[in-house]
RNA sequence: GGAGAGGUGGCUGAGUGGCCGAAAGCAACGGUUUGCUAAACCGUAGACUGCGUUUUAGCGGUCCUCGGGUUCGAAUCCCGACCUCUCCGCCA
C-alpha cells in the first residue's frame, strides 16, 4: 500500500506505474473517494467536537441547567449517527480502491510488456554438453524411483507428488545445505505457521479471494495456506516498532508452501516445476529504508552462492515493468539450467527476489525507531534460497550421468554421508 | 473440552463513569556534571489522522486487544470475538 497523500501529490507518477505494470486500478475512482472521505471526515470531526465541548460543560452544570445541553447533544448524536454510516461506506470502499494502487517502480527496473523483455543481467557457469540423450526430471525420478506422481494423483489430485527414497535425502540435503549457508550469512532460521490470518495475507500483498487466487483458504474459518513463508515472517513483526540497531533482521524462513496454481494447467508445468505444494527455504530482510538496496543486491548474491555450490549453470534476470507484480518495487529471477526442459533445455525460474520497499510494511505496520525517537516504516525484502522442487529439477538434470546416475555436488556431500553419486549400487 | 483470571503507551504497571491520552518506574531523546565510560541531576517526549502552516504553529478528531451496546459523556458499565495465564480433563 502506498500513502493516499503520495498518490494524491504524485497522479502523474502513479499513472504512469499502472500503465507499466499493466494492472487495473481505478485511479480516478479512487480520489474522488477520497476527496469525499476528506470531506466527510472534516464534518464528522467539527460535529463531534461540538459534542465533546458540550458534554464537558454538562460535567460543570447544576442538574436543573443541564436538561437543555443534553437534549441538544442528543440531537448532534442523532446527525453525527448518520453522518458516520456515510463516513464508514467510503472508508470501506476506500480502503478497497487505495490497496489496489501498486508500488513504485525503481528506475533501474527495465520496461517490457511480458516476462519475454526480462533482461539479462549476467550468466554463471557452463552449460552442459551430454555424451548422451538426457532425461528430464520425470523421466529420471521415475526410473531412479525418487518421484511418484500418478500415485499422487490418486491421493490428492495433479500437481501432488510422493517425493522418495534417495530423493527425501536429497531434499533434506538441499534444506540443510541452504540453512547452513544462511546461518553462517547471520541470518535467524525459523520455521513459521503454515497457515496464515486473511489479515497476514492481505498485508503482504497476497489476495486470499478472486478465482485466480494463488491461495488455498481454509473453509470455516480466517484462515488460508501459505504460499511462502515471506507471509508469515512478514507477519511475523506486524504492529510492532523494532528498535534500529536490531536493523537488518535477516530470517531464514523454514516452510511448506501451499500453492492453487489457478489457470497455469499445462503451461510448462511439467512434473515438478508447477506443484501445489513445496519445501522452501526462504530468505526475508526487515531493513532500514537506506540499506534496502544494499540488502536487495546481498539476496541475490547468496541466491547465487547457492545455485554455484550446487554447480548448477544460471542467469541472473531483472525482471522488468510489465511482469512485476504489484507489492515489488525492484526484481530479480535467478534462471536455472534446466538440461530437460524443453528440446534443447533451457532455463527455468528457481529463486525470485524483491525488494519491496516500505509498501509491504506500511500495510503490515512494521516501523523502526528513528535517532530523533520518531517512528518510521521499515523496508521488507524477500528471496529464494532454495525451492526444493525446483532445486530438485536443476539438480537431477544437469548432474544425471550416461548409467543414469546422479553426480552429487561437492557441497552437497557432507550432507548425503559423503557420497559422490545419489544412487549407491 | 470444562472452570477461573486477565489483555492499558517502546517496556513494566496504576487507574472502576467527567478533574484521564492516561500516574509511576524503566527505556529513549536533549542538556548539566565528568579525564573517558558509568552514575547522578535537570528537561523533552505516545501513535494515527483531518484542516492549516511551508520550514514551521497551531486547531480538531480517533486510539487503553478487536467489534457491538448503554450514557449528554466510557480505559472504566454491558454483550460478543480473539488472544494470554492458572487449574482440571484429553492427547500426539
Amino acid at each position: 500500500m502506498l500513502e493516499m497523500s503520495y498518490i494524491r501529490e504524485h497522479q502523474d507518477e502513479i499513472r504512469n506505474v499502472i500503465e507499466r505494470r499493466h494492472v487495473k486500478v481505478d485511479l480516478d475512482g479512487l480520489l474522488q473517494v477520497d476527496e469525499q472521505r476528506r470531506s466527510s471526515i472534516q464534518q464528522v470531526d467539527m460535529l463531534r467536537a461540538k459534542r465533546n465541548s458540550l458534554s464537558e460543560q454538562i460535567a460543570k452544570m447544576s442538574a436543573d441547567e443541564r436538561q437543555e445541553t443534553v437534549s441538544q447533544v442528543k440531537s448532534i448524536k442523532v446527525e453525527l449517527e448518520n453522518l458516520e454510516s456515510g463516513l464508514t461506506e467510503l472508508e470501506a470502499s476506500y480502503q478497497a480502491l487505495v490497496r489496489d494502487v501498486p508500488n513504485l517502480l525503481s528506475p533501474e527496473v527495465p520496461s517490457g510488456k511480458s516476462d519475454a523483455d526480462n533482461v539479462e543481467v549476467r550468466r554463471w557457469g557452463t552449460i552442459p554438453k551430454f555424451s548422451f540423450a538426457p532425461k528430464d526430471h520425470v523421466a529420471l525420478g521415475e526410473a531412479l524411483e525418487l518421484i511418484d506422481f500418478d500415485r499422487a494423483a490418486k491421493v490428492a489430485g495433479s500437481k501432488f507428488y510422493f517425493l522418495k527414497n534417495e530423493a527425501v535425502l536429497l531434499e533434506l540435503a538441499l534444506k540443510q545445505y541452504a540453512i547452513n549457508l544462511l546461518v553462517a550469512e547471520g541470518f535467524s532460521p525459523i520455521k513459521t505457521p503454515v497457515l496464515a490470518t486473511k489479515t497476514v495475507l492481505d498485508g503482504t500483498g497476497y489476495n486470499p479471494r478472486g478465482a485466480e487466487t494463488q491461495i488455498y483458504s481454509i473453509e470455516n474459518s480466517d484462515l488460508a495456506m501459505i504460499a511462502t513463508s515471506e507471509i508469515s515472517i512478514g507477519g511475523y513483526f506486524s504492529g510492532e516498532v523494532l528498535p534500529a540497531a536490531s536493523l537488518p533482521a535477516k530470517f531464514a524462513g523454514i516452510s511448506e508452501c501451499y500453492r492453487t496454481e489457478a489457470g497455469n494447467y499445462g503451461r510448462f508445468s511439467k512434473g515438478l516445476y508447477r506443484v501445489h505444494h513445496f519445501d522452501k527455504v526462504e530468505m526475508f530482510i526487515y531493513a532500514l529504508p537506506e540499506q534496502s538496496e544494499a540488502m536487495h543486491q546481498y539476496i541475490l548474491s547468496i541466491e547465487e552462492k547457492v545455485f554455484q555450490g550446487l554447480e548448477i549453470p544460471y542467469r541472473v534476470v531483472a525482471i522488468c515493468d510489465g511482469d512485476m507484480g504489484a507489492v515489488a518495487y525492484r526484481k530479480y529471477d535467478v534462471e536455472a539450467w534446466m538440461p530437460g526442459r524443453g528440446e534443447q533445455g533451457d532455463f527455468g525460474e528457481v529463486t525470485s527476489c524483491s525488494n519491496c520497499t516500505d509498501y509491504q510494511a506500511r500495510r503490515l505496520n512494521v516501523k523502526y525507531r528513528t535517532p530523533d525517537g520518531k517512528t518510521a516504516l521499515v523496508h521488507t525484502l524477500n528471496g529464494t534460497a532454495i525451492a526444493i522442487s525446483r532445486g530438485l529439477i536443476a539438480l537431477l538434470e544437469n548432474h544425471q550421468t550416461e548409467d543414469g546416475n546422479i553426480r552429487i555436488p561437492q557441497a552437497l556431500r557432507q550432507y548425503l554421508g559423503g557420497r559422490e553419486l545419489l544412487i549407491q549400487k
